[in-house]
DNA sequence: TCATGTTTTAATCATTTGTTTGAATCCCGA
DNA sequence: TCGGGATTCAAACAAATGATTAAAACATGA
């Protein structure tokens, strides 16, 4: 990526460097973008880098909690909707409708890069957690996740609290590492012999739905 | 083969290497594990370890395509005792007997530390992905998977072929990600106040279970 | 235009980390 | 016991990386 062409002005870097930085981080991960690189990348000197965010984590923490806060506003946002419609109409929201929101943030049409980006980044603190990346969930996604949780109880009352809970953060899973398998060297379309592929949104969504929904709607092993 | 004309200090040597990074890769990850810790736990100089794999990257390797076998081999175990039964008695597997035998290499009481650390490996080659990562994932795990989608097929025939590829996908995600979150740290027992704790393998396996059986269960979002 | 504070830059530093080296030590068969 | 290969060890090395510095360039208002 080369935004040479871009005219700098005076608050142009340090847009740079976030941007720069939120790209390459979906793309290679937090550990394989070097401020060397991602300095190279935004056409800006390394230095630049730790004058205006201090220091490479503060940089991610931004990062991350950009995506986070931005994802997380779009979700409520989505989940009071459908409780509005669903108490409009006198009845419990759909078990779909729900997973349909949550699923959004990372799947929609409209800023497809951003879920990637959130997912690599909450996949990466779950597998090397940091004190930093705690505070970012924390503050930025803990309410929205009990928001879930709590919609998700009315919506298939069939299920526990406990039940419930446990489900969400399966779903949550489900989620991360599928989209993290996307592009033509995924696993899952070399294992079903081109049959899926995760780069069609549409499709992924499709399945993604499904999956949730038919795996809230049983509460017990056998089917009801 | 006889090795008792190999010094013995060789094959002990070389064990302790391997479990101590076994352990502390399962705890730490593989980037929180430098040489130099993992020389010092098990008590050994740092240059063994280049002298006894060549260099980190081998050591790594061994260790992930071990606990990769070793789990491969339970689960193609389990899952062709259980073809055979449902055989012998006339009738299909079920989903729920699949699902148990797979996720019984992750949960199992024998060995707790050998499915956190196979999780581990795998979601870490999830994050950041190596062409020695994908290589003992072919090599060990592709045959495995694409037993279990037949075969999880054969149990759900209400569900396409794409449709069993996707699930089957989505079903690895929530158990990586989910068992990736234990402890008492963890989110899920943060977020639900205590109620959750993945710590007990056994609440976490029934909830586990139940929650795949039932995403398999239903081919279409609509409960039937 | 000039003075002053801000921003950018090249160069350097300090630390971490995997690896290598050459000597010392150990093991085992002759 | 002894010689030679195998193993272990302390030390040093090289590469990568994040951070710092001090000077240069720039922008802006008086």
């Amino acid at each position: 990526m080369n935004l040479n062409h871009l005219p700098k002005s005076k608050t142009v870097t340090r847009d740079r460097i976030r941007v720069v930085a939120e790209t390459l981080f979906a793309d290679n991960g937090i550990n394989g973008v070097t401020t060397r690189i991602l300095a190279e990348t935004a056409g800006v000197n390394m230095a630049a880098v730790n004058y205006h965010f201090g220091n490479k984590d503060n940089l991610t923490i931004e990062v991350f909690r950009g995506a986070a806060r931005r994802s997380a506003k779009r979700r409520i946002d989505s989940l009071q909707a459908i409780e509005q419609i669903s108490k409009d109409q006198n009845r419990s929201p759909d078990i779909e409708d729900i997973i349909e929101a949550f699923v959004d943030a990372y799947l929609n049409d409209d800023d497809p890069r951003s879920g990637i980006l959130l997912a690599h980044l909450v996949l990466k603190h779950r597998v090397e957690p940091t004190a930093w990346t705690r505070a970012v969930v924390r503050d930025e996604l803990d309410d929205l996740a009990l928001r879930y949780v709590a919609a998700l109880q009315k919506a298939a009352p069939h299920l526990s609290e406990k039940a419930t809970h446990w489900r969400y953060h399966l779903m949550v899973g489900a989620i991360l590492v599928t989209l993290n398998d996307d592009g033509p060297e995924s696993r899952i379309n070399r294992l079903s012999g081109g049959l899926c592929s995760p780069a069609d949104r549409t499709e992924f969504r499709r399945e993604l739905v499904s999956f949730l929904t038919s795996a809230f709607s049983n509460g017990a092993p056998m089917a009801r």
